[in-house]
DNA sequence: CTACGGTTTCCAGTTACTGGAAGGTCAAGT
DNA sequence: ACTTGACCTTCCAGTAACTGGAAACCGTAG
């Protein structure tokens, strides 16, 4: 498939499968006419791509976790250790999400017309309590 | 208090702190000798802005939520709207995010040994269906 | 055979930081 | 009073992750 066509798939622009080409992530057939060539792994590689990198996971992140698939010379242990890294920051996020969630619902919700304002809201924006 | 203060409150380095001053985003006063002076709302406002760029917000995004509590001028519809808009897609990132957590978590508990390898996570690495 | 949309490479620009240099400030120790 | 070390300041350069645009090739429909 053609990268139009990865590109609908995934959620990406052409531009950015490109650039993730380029940076090693990936590495598509080749047609005769010089067109790249997707199959549906690199679909699935991509969507994978889409999704944690618009959580706010890092490039090098992502390419770690595409690892855990792809090195099959990888430890076992390995992989669960990074997996478990990782899932602790994922439930971090998922309290982190929920929170701006609860904050944005109360300002839809509560804070209409002249009330706004006043809403002391923004002592809850981030929660509470200090990193670290 | 001083920006290391409020680097270590908000989670963000001082660097950052700076540069979102530079963009306008914060306005913390100076004391006599120069130096940035954050008050706690500084520091809230610091550590939504930590929170939202680290779920994937942009900084456009984060200012546009931001100013959804500093400018008494906006309709209160206008609120409304914006805030309703963040909150669908903070549904998906929810989504999302659970689903990246249950293929991590299935790839740390089944795919240990020799089994890894053969698993077809890779399948369910970014849910399912088609973007659009 | 000519449009026109999709694809290629390459190079430049943007966003959001991040590192480092050169120097000013402050509180503690001698 | 003086020095030391941790903190702060500005400025300028570099990095990460795209993003836009030019010039040229490919492929199908009329």
């Amino acid at each position: 498939m053609n990268i139009g066509t990865a590109a609908e798939k995934s959620g990406l622009p052409p531009k950015t499968i490109r650039y993730y080409e380029d940076i090693g992530l990936l590495r598509p057939d080749r047609a005769d006419n010089g067109y790249r060539d997707y199959s549906s792994a690199d679909v699935h590689r991509l969507r994978f791509l889409q999704r944690s990198r618009s959580l706010g996971f890092s490039v090098e992140e992502c390419r770690q976790l595409l690892s855990l698939y792809g090195d099959k010379e990888r430890e076992s242990a390995d992989v669960k250790a990074i997996a478990e890294a990782k899932l602790a920051e994922i439930a971090r996020k998922l309290v982190e999400l929920a929170g701006l969630r609860d904050m944005l619902r109360h300002l839809a919700d509560h804070c209409n017309g002249d009330d706004r304002p006043d809403c002391p809201i923004i002592d809850g924006l981030a929660g509470h309590g200090t990193v670290q």
